[in-house]
DNA sequence: CGTTAAGATGAATTGAGGTTCCGTTTATTA
DNA sequence: TAATAAACGGAACCTCAATTCATCTTAACG
């Protein structure tokens, strides 16, 4: 028979998530699984019940960031088919999602690997679609220059400074905007 | 009395810069110090007998790196002096220094440093003095937009996308050229 | 409650680099 | 050519972070 998984466990595989969460916000990708561990209150070796590796660890915080996005995404959707316009939806979707990603640093880590393997996590498929639609409907409307596609957001997330201030990232996404939104 | 450096300690540094250059430029700034060793041809020992870390042969290619950006600001500049169009100039320049660097991987790593510590190398002060020169002239002559200051093109510098292939980074850098050359 | 299997613990193991050390070799000088 | 300071070679050492594992706990189930 299967037992219901202990209380205890669940708890604690939270606890690592959100610890993970917060050590690497702050200190980048290379904090030490000790670090973490501690954090959550935990043993190294319970982080690694719940973890197999760091990079598995990694994953499963850059998922969850990538569901945020994807929700995000296909709300500004509905809004630009609910008649709100497409340009101001996407600018405003690479805004916050630029945010989120300076906020969640890991997801900077892993933006490489999006680069190259799309469409390998669901929640990825969903953003890529939502995305691709809401550009779709600028384009229509003429309020979205033609040459901005799907891969230029990606781009703009993994290309954009992390590490740099507020001002410089408010700088470099006002450039970038600016060259993605003139004809 | 002072000896004549040896011949062999004098070829010996040049193909460990050499190497290291390579190296880097290939697989990016984690190589092993084992692993520039070989290329060079030479013992571990050998390498820290001419660089005292690994950090000392990073900054020592940095520089040489420097030092072709500085010349090549200075050539610019001279020629705008002369004459011609400031906005046609900045641009060849950020193009050739974009492209340098993705070709030199290793300046993109101390770049943090470079953004950080402004002026402490000599190349470095004799970059930024052209490429501010460069700049004013195109104020003043109204082809270059008022917004656009020596912070923009180390900004540039900093988060380009070395990683990716020539075709992205070849449209970051249309974005960038257009966001920044718009009014 | 007692049994038990899943879960927790953290000291010990690994492995990957960077760096040091010292015996050997060699270019330079006289 | 002999003396010697400077270079060289490369095995050993150190550090640090990821991962393992033998042992102890405890929540779930009957």
């Amino acid at each position: 028979m299967v037992r219901k998984p202990r209380v205890d466990s669940v708890r604690n595989r939270g606890l690592i998530l959100a610890a993970a969460r917060q050590e690497i916000a702050e200190r980048g990708p290379e904090v030490g699984m000790d670090e973490i561990a501690s954090r959550a209150e935990v043993a190294v070796g319970t982080l690694y019940r719940h973890f197999p590796t760091k990079e598995a660890l990694v994953t499963a915080i850059v998922g969850e960031s990538m569901e945020q996005v994807a929700d995000d995404a296909e709300r500004r959707l509905a809004l630009c088919e609910a008649g709100e316009p497409a340009r101001v939806q996407l600018v405003a979707f690479i805004e916050a999602l630029i945010t989120l990603s300076a906020e969640n640093q890991a997801v900077l880590a892993a933006m490489e690997a999006i680069g190259a393997s799309k469409g390998t996590d669901s929640a990825e498929a969903r953003a890529t679609t939502a995305i691709t639609r809401l550009i779709e409907l600028g384009h229509k409307s003429s309020s979205v220059p033609s040459h901005v596609t799907v891969e230029d957001v990606y781009m703009l997330l993994a290309t954009a400074p992390y590490g740099q201030s507020t001002s410089v990232r408010d700088r470099w996404l006002d450039l970038m905007l600016t060259g993605l939104m003139t004809e």
